[in-house]
DNA sequence: GGAGTTGGCCTTTTT
DNA sequence: GGCCAACTCC
């Protein structure tokens, strides 16, 4: 049946291909080659090396022709990882003809080939989130639309989550002002992009999709009958797009393989559908269902404390992970009093597992949002504890860089407009806002791009066609940006002959960029010439890749990766410890990992906006892929306090805590934790009356109490059950308990009956003489502001509240103006 | 026209 | 706490 592939060695034996031990369900799941398969792979299943062999089964097995097969992974790093695999079975020359990227990489390949069909110059770039943006302030300002009453960001997110479901500006109705503006700007943004031949994320898979359903392009034709075997992994997180992109590449054959958990579908927010996995049996009914359910990644007590918060999950597929391994240290759940408390005791113990021998590369500090990266980086890089962060501010998003990326993009396209706005000034050359103000009215009157208005402005041609007028320029500006376009022709000029970086480096010299940083001689100029200097070194290494791969290292082709290369992709095999959000540690695993920050509204997290908080069961997903990270070791901290967001914040543990099991969980205390534990009640101001002292008998877990220490301003309280108090000898370790921790009773100001095993209460806080409980998650009503809900409330003579409302956002309100509604 | 300063904004997760 | 935009001053 297959077509053979006489292209270098594949004539090995499958059961040599095979010699390595696979169990039942994994075994299946490489030799069931035809027709649809739907496998679902527990956390740390051995889901890519399941993926690798199946691969290689159907190279050396059944003889595919490797540019037959398409393996669509989740990021570069997996697909690296799984061609690198390949390799050792199949051998490289084999490999290098395979399909295998992320739906964007694999699409922008397509696309290469097919641009003429879908409409695109052959240079097109792609737009980031920022240049989306940037787009969308133009288009405001063009259909003299407030950006104030629609924010760029709004409106881009809802341009996006049109894209995300394949609509375009007609399938779309209106019904709604808001809308109706919003649908404005995003045809009038489609058209921007259009002019600058660019295209968003959302575009690169679109614009493939049309014309794979479409039946009358050849370019489809070619693109349906190109793959025979077509792979997803991480199938749980594919968008509608995505998916009808799979279904309609492999509408001939059939023979598609997905690989996925619904449990740890955590990327709903960006389009991803679980749906999409749970309904996959009734859109292939024929299709073959496996299960691998065996954990071999982590020691027992973490996939217990795993299974238990996802056991709790509603409407997931019945599954049953296990593992026979041992059952290891329990998981520790720590609880620190701050952020700085929690970043130390990290570290202390990164420290002593350094000292025991483990390598950093196998430590892994997780966190639910970036923010909370930077008091954790501080302590390590004092502590001299070598690190990596994946993710945050990256560094292709740095100004410096940025502009000479927008250099090189302008150089490849000229139309692009974000990129000539943003370098037409850059390093000054007296073209300032006026100027380009003009130029974008010659660019909107003509139709054309920025970068062919700079023509007819400095000429003076143009009319505008509403006020008459001539938008016309001085000499001296006249000059300055037909020099401006003459030094960009020569550099065009150039980039016919030149290497990518001989190209970058001469427009660092041509354009004064480099000079101007070197003059001003200061701290910050040379860290943006340092990183000048990383981006040339990463064009060389692209140069070299290249070589090596004995293919031409083309501009286009830098740009693109630069674009398409996510934070997770950068993670170094290098011997330090790696900081990153959870969602970036998909994928990985690690020796040992501290899950930072396990508080609720941190984790699970809430938004200020209230709209947007409907999801607690993703974030429950994504503690499970948290916990799931760990082979040997886990640490799970939360600080009863915590700045964060500008803000202090008092936070009570997460209640995904409590779903761990008391068998595989440990509490600790911090040393600074156990002193506050210590702490005399009644030494502060009010509040504390009520809140402590009720029960228990003064052992040193009860007192964490909150309202017993005003000075910290109102907080939550907690107390933990007695049963937990093992080893009394003043260690004070809380208990199992703290997973039993109730998060907000029903009625928080209740005074618990005794019997009661805990309670929660804040300090009430006065009120114009009027005693009112106000507290976060209150809803109150302001005079001017209308209905808002509490988000803090600062202490003190006269209490301030943080409170959000709805259509003025968050704004800081003395309390005593402040009525507290019924209810929260 | 340009540079510098202040004020106001938001504040998840990212291919 | 950091970033962007608008405003002011030169």
């Amino acid at each position: 049946m297959a077509e053979q592939y006489e292209h270098g060695d594949t004539t090995q034996d499958p059961r040599v291909v095979m010699n390595e031990e696979l169990n039942g369900p994994q075994a299946d799941a490489v030799t069931h080659v035809d027709g649809p398969l739907l496998i679902f792979a527990g956390a740390g299943s051995g889901k890519t090396r399941v993926i690798v062999y199946r691969i290689a089964n159907l190279l050396a097995g059944h003889h595919v022709p490797p540019y037959r097969i398409l393996a669509v992974t989740f990021t570069n790093k997996a697909a690296g990882e799984m061609k690198l695999r390949l390799e050792r079975l199949v051998g490289p020359e084999i490999v290098r003809d395979l399909w295998v990227g992320t739906f964007h990489s694999v699409c922008v390949r397509l696309l290469r080939k097919h641009h003429e069909a879908a409409g695109l110059d052959r240079g097109f770039v792609i737009y980031d989130d920022a240049d989306q943006r940037a787009v969308v302030a133009r288009v405001l300002k063009e259909l003299d639309l407030d950006d104030r009453r629609y924010p760029p960001r709004q409106v881009l997110s809802r341009i996006h989550a049109y894209k995300q479901e394949g609509r375009s500006p007609d399938d779309i109705d209106s019904d709604s002002y808001f809308d109706d503006a919003v649908t404005r700007c995003y045809r009038a943004y489609e058209r921007h992009l259009k002019t600058a031949s660019a295209v968003d994320f959302d575009d690169l898979l679109l614009a493939v999709l049309r014309l794979v359903e479409d039946p009358e392009s050849l370019a489809g034709e070619d693109l349906r009958s190109r793959f025979r075997y077509v792979l997803v992994d991480e199938f749980q997180d594919v968008n509608h797009v995505q998916y009808r992109l799979v279904r309609a590449l492999c509408q001939k054959h059939d023979n598609l393989c997905v690989v996925g958990d619904d449990d740890q579908s955590i990327y709903r927010w960006r389009g991803a559908d679980v749906r999409v996995i749970r309904g996959f049996r009734r859109d292939f009914p024929t299709a073959n269902v496996i299960k691998l359910e065996q954990n071999y990644r982590s020691v027992g007590n973490v996939v217990q404390a795993a299974l238990g918060v996802i056991r709790h999950a509603k409407d997931r597929e019945p599954k049953e992970l296990w593992t026979s391994n041992r059952p290891g240290d329990p998981v520790q759940v720590v609880a620190a009093d701050s952020e700085h408390d929690e970043a130390a005791w990290v570290a202390a113990r990164i420290r002593e597992l350094t000292e025991q021998g483990v390598s950093p590369r196998e430590i892994a500090v997780f966190y639910r949002v970036h923010a909370q990266s930077r008091v954790l980086e501080e302590v390590l890089r004092s502590e001299r504890i070598p690190y990596q962060i994946i993710g945050g501010t990256r560094f292709f998003e740095r100004a410096e860089i940025k502009n000479l990326l927008s250099y090189l993009r302008v150089v490849v396209n000229p139309r692009t407009d974000v990129d000539l706005h943003r370098i037409i000034n850059v390093p000054p050359r007296k073209i300032g806002a006026t100027t380009i103000d003009r130029l974008i009215q010659v660019a909107d009157n003509l139709q054309v791009s920025l970068y062919d208005a700079i023509q007819p402005l400095a000429e003076g041609a143009i009319q505008d066609a509403h006020t008459g007028n001539k938008p016309s320029v001085t000499p001296q500006i006249r000059k300055n940006l037909l020099a401006f376009r003459d030094m960009m022709e020569k550099l065009r000029e150039m980039a016919r002959e030149a290497s990518p970086s001989q190209l970058a480096e001469e427009i660092l010299e041509r354009t004064g960029y480099a000079r101007l940083l070197k003059e001003e001689d200061n701290a910050e100029a040379d860290a943006r010439l340092q990183n000048l200097h990383e981006l040339l070194q990463s064009i060389l290494d692209y140069e070299e890749e290249m070589k090596a791969a004995g293919e031409p290292a083309l501009l286009t082709g830098y740009l693109e990766r630069v674009s398409l290369t996510s934070d997770a992709d950068t993670l170094e095999d290098v011997p330090k410890v790696a900081m990153m959000t959870i969602h970036a540690a998909k994928g990985l695993e690690f020796h040992a990992v501290f899950l930072t920050g396990m508080e609720e509204d941190l984790f699970p997290f809430r938004s200020m906006e209230p709209s947007r908080n409907d999801d607690v069961e993703e974030e429950r997903r994504l503690a499970y892929v948290a916990v799931t990270r760990a082979r040997e070791k886990l640490w799970i901290t939360h600080a009863s306090r915590r700045a964060i967001f500008g803000q202090t914040r008092y936070n009570a543990p997460s209640r995904f805590l409590k779903d761990m099991p008391a068998s595989a969980v440990r509490g600790v205390l911090t040393p600074a934790s156990q002193l506050m534990a210590r702490r005399p009640e009644g030494s502060g101001g009010f509040g504390m009356s009520q809140g402590a002292g009720r029960f228990g008998g003064g052992r040193g877990d009860r007192d964490r109490s909150a309202g017993a220490r005003f000075d910290d301003g109102p907080r939550l309280a907690w107390r933990h059950p007695q049963q937990g108090a093992m080893g009394s000898a003043g260690s004070a370790s809380p208990p199992a308990a703290l997973r039993n921790l109730p998060v907000r009773p029903p009625t928080p100001s209740a005074t618990a009956a005794p019997g009661e095993r805990f309670v929660e209460r804040e300090p009430d806080v006065e009120s114009d003489g009027e005693a009112i409980s106000l507290r976060r998650g209150s809803r109150v009503q302001h005079d001017r502001f209308g209905l808002g809900t509490v988000n803090s409330i600062d202490p003190g003579p006269d209490p301030i509240a943080s409170v959000t409302f709805s259509g003025w956002g968050t704004k800081r309100i003395m309390v005593r103006f402040l009525k507290p509604l019924e209810g929260r």
